[in-house]
DNA sequence: CGCTACTATGAAACCGTTTCCAATTGGTTG
DNA sequence: CAACCAATTGGAAACGGTTTCATAGTAGCG
C-alpha cells in the first residue's frame, strides 16, 4: 500500500542502506547515487514512516509537556514560551494535558518510558516518590516548571514573596482593610499545597508586619477543586458577601488573574468603581490583565516558558544535567485598578450598624 | 537495557506470542498461564513499547489537532472542547501548532500519512489542492473545523451573517455612524479570504441595506500579517486615529473579541465611556469576553470543538465519512458594552468644523 | 605493476511489538 | 482404541526503518 523505503531503493537501483544514507543526510553516498536516489524519492513522493524511524532509532524527536488543565491561561502562557523555542527546531513537542487523576498516573507511568519523548517538561506538578522513581529510572532529561524538587532542574517562583509583594503595594498605598481570595490550597492531585497558599503566607506575614489585623472574614476560600476552573465566579461570589460586611475591604488582593476578573466583576454589579472605592490585585499577569489594566504580580509567564524549553534543548545537546534551582523574577506591574483608598467611602460604609 | 516482551516471555516461561496475548487480553489464553504471566510482568515492572506497538499495528491510538497558533484565545476555546472529548478516551491529542508557512507545509506533508495520528482535525485552515490530495490520499478520516471544502466533513460558521448580526444591532438601536476593525483580510499560509474579509462584508450589506453611507475612514484595517498577533495595539492605534475624526463612529463593530479589547482600551485612554460614548461589539465570544462584559458574537467556540471531537470519534468507529457540511450556530450575546448613540455627545462632536 | 588504503555500497541484523500458522496436548467420539 | 477436534501454545514472519560489517572498486604510491 504505502511506499517504503524498500520500493525507493528498488526504484532507484540500490540498496536500502544508501536511501536511508540519503535521507540522513550521510557523507557516505557519492554525489551520482544521491542524485539518483533523490529523484527517485520525488518520483514516488516517499516520506518516511516515522513510528518505524522512532523504534530503530530509539529517539523520538519529540519532547513532552506534562501540564494539569493546558487551556488555563497561565498554562497558555507557559505553553507559548515554549512552543516559540521549538518551533525554530526539529523536535516536536507534545501535549499531555491532566484532566484527571487517573490521567496523571498514567501519564507518569508511560510518559518517561522514553519510547514515547526524548525529554520532559513537568508543569505545575510536584512529582510524587513514585513519579520521581519513575522519571529517574529512564534516563531521560527532565525539567520541572513551577514546581521543585531536589531531583531536577527546578524553575520556580517564590510564592510567598509574590503575595508580600501585592500585599505591601495596598498597605503602601494606605489600605488597612485588606481582603485576599484564592485557592484551592491543595493540589487534588498530588495532595501537595498550591503556591495559593504560600500567596496567603505573604499576604499574612506582610499584614503582620505592618501591624495590621488579620479578619477570618477577609480571607475568601475559593472552594474549586480545581485548579482555574470555574474561579471566576467563587472569587465574584466572595466579593460579593465580603463587600457586604459592616466593615467592607478596601482593597483585595488574589492568587490569580481569573480571581481578580471574579472580584472585578463583582464590584462592576455592586456598582463600586475600581480603584476608587475598591483595589485589585490579581496574580500572573496572563495576557488578558493587560487588556484591562489590572494591577498584578507578573510571574513572566511567557518568559518562563521559553527559558524551560532553552534548557531542555541544551540538556538534549548533552547539557549538564546535574539537578539546579532557578528561582523565577516576580515584578508588581502597577496598572489602574489600585488606588489610595476613598476615606469618604469608608466612613460611609462604617455607618452602618 | 530496558526490559522486553522477551525477558518477560523467559522469565514467565512462555513464548512472546503468549505474553503479548495477556497484554491484549486475548480469549486464547488459559487462566494459570495468564497468572504466571502477569506475576512476570508485575515483577519485571514490565511496559510494553508504544512505538514498537505502533508499527506493528498500524493504528497509533492517537488523533492530530492541527492548528495555527494554538495560543490565540479562539484556538484555545476549541481545543478545550476537543480535549474534553478526548479526555474520556484512549485516544491521545496530539495538537500540531502552524506557526510559519514551513511548518504548515511540513504538517501537511507528514502527517496524513497515518504513522503518526489515526485521524486529523484542521482548524481554521482551508486546504490547498496540494492539500487535499495528501489528504484524501491517506485514507485517515479528515475534519475541518472553521473552513469549508468539498471534500471533507466540514462544519463553519457563516461570517457574513455574523457580521451582520452585530451591524444589525448597533442599526438597531440607533446608531448611524459604525465602524468595522478587522484583518488581516488575507491567510499568510494559504492565501485565502479569511473570517475577517466576510464579516466586512455582512457590516457593509447591512449598512446599505439600511441606507447607511460606507466610510472609508471607517474602516479599520489591521495591517498585522499574523492572525491574532498584536491585534490588540493595532485595533487600538486605529480607534484612536477613528475617535479624533470629525465626525467619529458612535459604535465599532471588530473581526475578533482581541480587536474589540484594544478598541475598550483606546477608548479607556480617550477618557471615553462605554458604551455612553462608544459602543462596541467583539466577535467569537472567547472566555475573556464575559470577564469584561463585551457584547460579542458568540461563535460557541468550545461546542464546536467537542462537537467536532465527536464527530471523529464516530469517524473512527467506522462512521460514515461522506463529506457533509454543518453549519455551526451564531449568536448576539449582549452584554454591556452596547447601548443607544448619545445624541448630546454626537452634536457636541458635530459642531466642529 | 602490485600492494595498500580508502570510498561507496548492499546484505543482513536489529529495534519491540503483533499475528499467522503450525504443533502439541488432552479430551471426546465412533 | 484409533481418529478427530478444540484449546493452548510457540516459532517466525511481518511492520519500516537504521546501522554494522564485509566487500567490491578505485586511487595512490613505491
Amino acid at each position: 500500500m504505502t511506499i517504503t523505503i524498500r520500493d525507493v531503493a528498488k526504484r532507484a537501483g540500490v540498496g536500502v542502506a544508501t536511501v536511508s544514507r540519503v535521507i540522513n543526510e550521510s557523507e557516505l553516498v557519492s554525489e551520482a547515487t544521491r542524485e539518483t536516489v533523490k529523484r527517485a524519492i520525488a518520483e514516488l513522493n516517499y516520506v518516511p514512516n516515522h513510528t518505524a524511524r522512532r523504534l530503530s532509532l530509539g529517539r523520538t524527536m519529540a519532547i513532552g509537556v506534562m501540564v494539569p488543565f493546558f487551556t488555563r491561561p497561565s498554562a497558555v502562557e507557559r505553553l507559548r514560551g515554549i512552543s516559540d523555542v521549538f518551533e525554530g527546531t526539529s523536535f516536536n513537542l507534545v501535549v499531555y494535558s491532566i484532566e484527571s487523576l487517573r490521567r496523571r498516573e498514567q501519564y507518569f507511568r508511560e510518559v518517561p518510558r522514553g519510547d514515547r519523548v526524548d525529554g520532559v517538561i513537568v508543569i505545575s506538578m510536584s512529582p510524587s516518590a513514585d513519579d520521581v522513581r519513575a522519571l529517574t529510572h529512564s534516563s531521560l532529561p527532565v525539567i520541572l516548571l513551577d514546581a521543585e524538587h531536589s531531583s531536577f532542574i527546578s524553575m520556580l517562583e517564590d510564592s510567598a514573596h509574590g503575595g508580600a509583594l501585592a500585599t505591601q503595594h495596598l498597605v503602601g498605598l494606605g489600605h488597612r482593610r485588606i481582603a485576599f481570595i484564592g485557592g484551592p490550597f491543595v493540589d487534588p492531585f498530588n495532595f501537595a499545597r498550591t503556591p495559593s497558599t504560600k500567596r496567603l503566607e505573604g499576604y499574612r506575614q506582610t499584614l503582620t508586619d505592618a501591624g495590621l489585623p488579620i479578619h477570618d472574614a477577609f480571607l475568601g476560600v475559593d472552594p474549586n477543586e480545581m485548579i482555574g476552573t470555574h474561579s471566576i465566579t467563587a472569587a465574584r461570589e466572595l466579593t460579593m458577601r465580603m463587600m457586604r460586611l459592616a466593615e467592607p475591604p478596601t482593597g483585595i488582593i488574589t492568587a490569580s488573574d481569573t480571581h481578580a476578573f471574579g472580584v472585578m466583576q463583582a464590584a462592576r454589579e455592586l456598582g463600586l468603581h475600581v480603584p476608587g472605592d475598591l483595589s485589585v490585585v490579581g496574580y500572573d499577569d496572563i495576557e488578558t490583565a493587560s487588556y484591562v489594566e489590572l494591577t498584578t504580580v507578573s510571574q513572566s509567564l511567557y518568559d518562563s516558558g521559553k527559558r524551560s524549553a532553552e534548557r531542555m534543548l541544551q540538556l538534549l545537546q548533552g547539557g549538564d544535567r546535574t539537578p539546579t534551582f532557578e528561582r523565577l523574577p516576580l515584578d508588581l506591574v502597577q496598572r489602574k485598578t489600585t488606588a489610595m483608598p476613598a476615606t469618604s467611602h469608608q466612613e460611609v460604609m462604617t455607618r452602618q450598624p
